[in-house]
DNA sequence: TGATATGTTATCTT
DNA sequence: CAAGATAACATATC
């Protein structure tokens, strides 16, 4: 669901539209995922959009941000001044800002996980710092001594966001998948042209995710402009390796991993 | 009907 | 004590 691909993607989308606007007021329908104090942001504006890792921020004029997380059925929809917004997604609706064009952006969020909070400069930069480095900015030799410090597996280690941000059980797989290494290896145990290519991969899986504006698995987390990744992926939810081999899928992490023993080693 | 999916965090274990 | 492993959270879908 939505990793680093998926949340640029959103930021870009949500740059166009709310960069420059004012925020007249704030709905808030569900206390747990809106922080209630969101509310107070009603008459500033929106000065910037940014992301960092999976979390989205929304910098507003007086030096308050708003940090957004998604976690798995998070999404935004833009609904343009006089339209409504689709009634499948109506029913999701956790808040709704109000725009001085009479535009609305809404919040949606099916199974409540996520949160939007309300945060100052120092609050947001102390909850920041708890991530680790970005993947599309780390160096080879950090991704490096990070890597050979673990102990556990390489498809776990990646995706603790502790470790490296902005990889889920997609890219990591896909990324792997790439490297043509089992996700089961240990980290420690990696040769020096296995953590190469792995940092490679991670980084062209990205890179290349971002410029398809992600993937699009279920149908209920469409919004506009959605990914089509999808299509490219090698061994995500699927049965068959790109090299027709036929796919084995183990749990790491209580999580589904797909993999080739063939081509992974 | 119950297993599965997802990202993060709290809690248990080594 | 630290790091790793696992359970918990919510709910739609198969």
């Amino acid at each position: 669901m939505p990793e680093l691909p998926e949340v640029e993607t959103i930021v870009q989308q949500l740059k166009k539209k709310l960069v420059g606007k004012k925020i007249n007021y704030v709905e808030v329908l569900d206390k747990k995922v809106v922080d209630n104090d969101v509310k107070k942001i009603s008459g500033s504006k929106v000065v910037k959009v940014w992301r960092r890792a999976k979390s989205i921020i929304i910098e507003l004029s007086g030096k308050k941000f708003l940090l957004v997380h998604l976690r798995m059925t998070g999404h935004f929809h833009y609904v343009s001044k006089g339209k409504k917004l689709d009634p499948f997604f109506e029913k999701f609706v956790v808040a709704r800002f109000n725009l001085s064009d009479g535009s609305m952006l809404t919040h949606n969020s099916i199974r409540l996980f996520g949160s939007i909070r309300l945060l100052s400069l120092e609050e947001l930069e102390k909850e920041l710092s708890k991530l680790g480095p970005e993947p599309l900015e780390i160096s080879f030799k950090e991704f490096e001594k990070i890597i050979l410090g673990k102990k556990g597996n390489v498809k776990t280690t990646i995706m603790d966001q502790k470790v490296i941000v902005g990889i889920g059980n997609i890219y990591a797989q896909e990324a792997l998948y790439w490297a043509g290494i089992d996700p089961s290896r240990k980290c420690g145990d990696l040769s020096f042209d296995e953590i190469k290519k792995l940092y490679n991969q991670i980084k062209r899986v990205l890179l290349l995710a971002i410029k398809h504006h992600g993937t699009t698995i279920e149908n209920y987390a469409h919004i506009e402009g959605a990914g089509d990744f999808q299509k490219l992926l090698a061994v995500y939810q699927s049965k068959k390796c790109p090299k027709k081999h036929l796919l084995k899928k183990i749990s790491l992490g209580g999580r589904g991993t797909y993999y080739c023993s063939q081509c992974q080693k």
